[in-house]
DNA sequence: TCATTATTTCGGTATTTAGCGAAATAACAA
DNA sequence: TTGTTATTTCGCTAAATACCGAAATAATGA
């Protein structure tokens, strides 16, 4: 549970978070929805796993991600949504 | 409110506000418990500031600090506290 | 005004972080 | 085996952050 403050203080972590809040998605379909690279995107990817935020799980060639729902999880997504992702927010795609 | 998570983010920060949550503090005081430079810690309050999690006021020629008691605050000291300052702590002196 | 105490601001360096594109890995189908 | 799609790892650069000591600022008392 070491740093999950640090990966709360990007707000590109945060978007991921309230993507994944609404539904399971793969890196892709993430990485559809978030204007950064593959590779930056991976990265974020390991901090959240990390942190114990998220989990994943393999389906042939694509990976999907979820919240990991847990006790501490829930407090701060209840954050995430409380606060929202940043003032003026990544948000490229936020229903999409 | 704009960068709370950042400013939750550094365990010295999230130290300081552990502190706070006990008593208010001079910026002197905070110096004593914490084993890191005026000029840094100075840096830190900043921080902390800009996120309005802490306030200050003035006697003389000492300045005290104080956590912002707040609807938002209220859920990251309680935060602050569910998960600690980190693993290890950067704990020099917690009752001191 | 000069001295004293408390705190901040000012350079400066070192570490961490975010970002990228290209190459590598993984799973599978032909 | 070759090819295709999905994702990660590998250098790399640029920007942000933490840290320090020294100088500057602020408030006050002698």
């Amino acid at each position: 549970m070491a740093d999950v403050f640090h990966a709360l203080s990007s707000p590109v972590r945060r978007q991921i978070l309230k993507l994944l809040k609404t539904r399971d998605m793969t890196a892709g379909e993430i990485g559809d929805r978030i204007p950064v690279s593959k590779s930056t995107l991976s990265g974020h990817f390991n901090v959240l796993k990390a942190a114990d935020l998220v989990v994943t799980s393999r389906d042939g060639t694509t990976i999907t991600y979820s919240l990991n729902t847990s006790v501490v999880e829930d407090v701060l997504t209840l954050m995430v949504g409380l606060l929202g992702t940043q003032e003026e927010e990544t948000r490229d795609a936020d229903q999409a």
